[in-house]
DNA sequence: CCTATTATACCCCAAATGAGCGATTTACAA
DNA sequence: TTGTAAATCGCTCATTTGGGGTATAATAGG
């Protein structure tokens, strides 16, 4: 790869915890940070002149969070990596910066020397997460709430949304249209919705089918 | 916490890795590592009275899979975690064994005290991945393959998706309902689909809405 | 034992859908 | 300049859908 150092760019407006992460980095050998700052505007403003491989982005930035920062970031560097820094572990949040673009997500009471080895990991290709955020980002890809339908009524709903018809159905699961018919209306009422497009578009993103 | 060793269970096919791991784990304080499996069936008709804290699971097995397996060793000890063990990154073992409950996913290359280490993160409620893993499944959250639908039409098959007929979708974005006929017509042929069901399912899937 | 759930089956009917044909305008690339 | 894609608007018509009912039998669960 290259040998020169890892050029670290810091937004974070507590002047505390900028000032200790940035003397940090720039006291490790095969590290550099020539450019911190304490709000988002300001670093969106200067980084297309600025040589920079990993960003640590603060969430909770006063004026334009880091959250929505990361996006307008990637349009400017997209192969830029960005490591979100939190000290609250919401949901929504980290997934809404994973969505935008974020390498990984740790929290502010990492340890320094954590930080610096998530630095090179990052670099290295990986995607550093402090370890609740890793259970959290896991776990995601369950939240199998069990299912509100029967057994029957999901494959019902299953070859709906493969957009067949109540007859379809019928013949390949061997009943009359109008047992298919009265289940679909079951489905709807357990659902709450009153179409076909709303009761797939929710069974699938509530991972029934 | 508790105060007694982390008790280990490895299933491994091979005899060269499985020792190794085994004699690592008795070999450092604070673990423990009383039973090991070369097959799946073999652990789970042991499981039921075996104490185990953390699981090594090989994804590679003969017979069952340590996929196949994973559902089923779940099913017996739900609050089990398990560190899934493999050579291939593939991508959809990694998704499928996350979905069935893995909390972890290691690449066989990873260095025995890293190995440990995960062992101990598990147990503190994280979620070790192998660096790769890590960004494969951070990356699984965008895969936003871009759209072959244009913004209209996302817009429309958006508001469709959400259970709206045509004059209602009409009337939302100020269009003749024979409009919006078009445009869906168009969105069908562009997803070679027939229904709103098959349109709906195959474009949340593909993240298109 | 009683109740809820599930799976099964049927009827009527207004409204919505999808297939099959059109068409014009704008804009941008080849 | 000639296409091609996108966005807009129009028609007809057979088929499908969803809402409103009702009803039976089997199987759970309390």
């Amino acid at each position: 790869m290259k040998d020169r150092p890892i050029q670290v760019m810091i937004v974070e407006d507590d002047h505390e915890i900028r000032q200790t992460l940035a003397l940090i980095i720039k006291g490790t050998p095969g590290f550099h940070c020539q450019h911190t700052f304490d709000n988002a505007e300001a670093a969106i403003a200067a980084l297309p002149n600025l040589l920079v491989d990993v960003l640590l982005l603060d969430v909770e930035l006063p004026g334009m969070t880091g959250i929505q920062a990361l996006p307008k970031i990637k349009a400017i560097k997209p192969d830029l990596d960005c490591l979100m820094l939190t000290i609250r572990q919401d949901d929504e949040a980290i997934f809404t910066a994973i969505s935008a673009g974020a390498t990984g997500y740790l929290l502010k009471d990492t340890a320094p020397t954590e930080i610096l080895k998530s630095i090179q990991e990052v670099q290295a290709g990986g995607a550093p997460m402090s370890m609740q955020i890793a259970r959290k980002v896991v776990g995601s890809f369950r939240a199998m709430n069990e299912s509100p339908l029967s057994e029957r009524e999901t494959e019902i709903l299953r070859l709906l949304s493969e957009g067949m018809n109540y007859r379809s159905i019928a013949e390949a699961i061997f009943l009359s249209p109008h047992t298919v018919k009265t289940h679909i209306k079951n489905i709807y009422s357990k659902l709450h919705v009153h179409t076909r497009a709303e009761a797939i578009n929710k069974a699938i993103r509530d991972k029934l089918i």
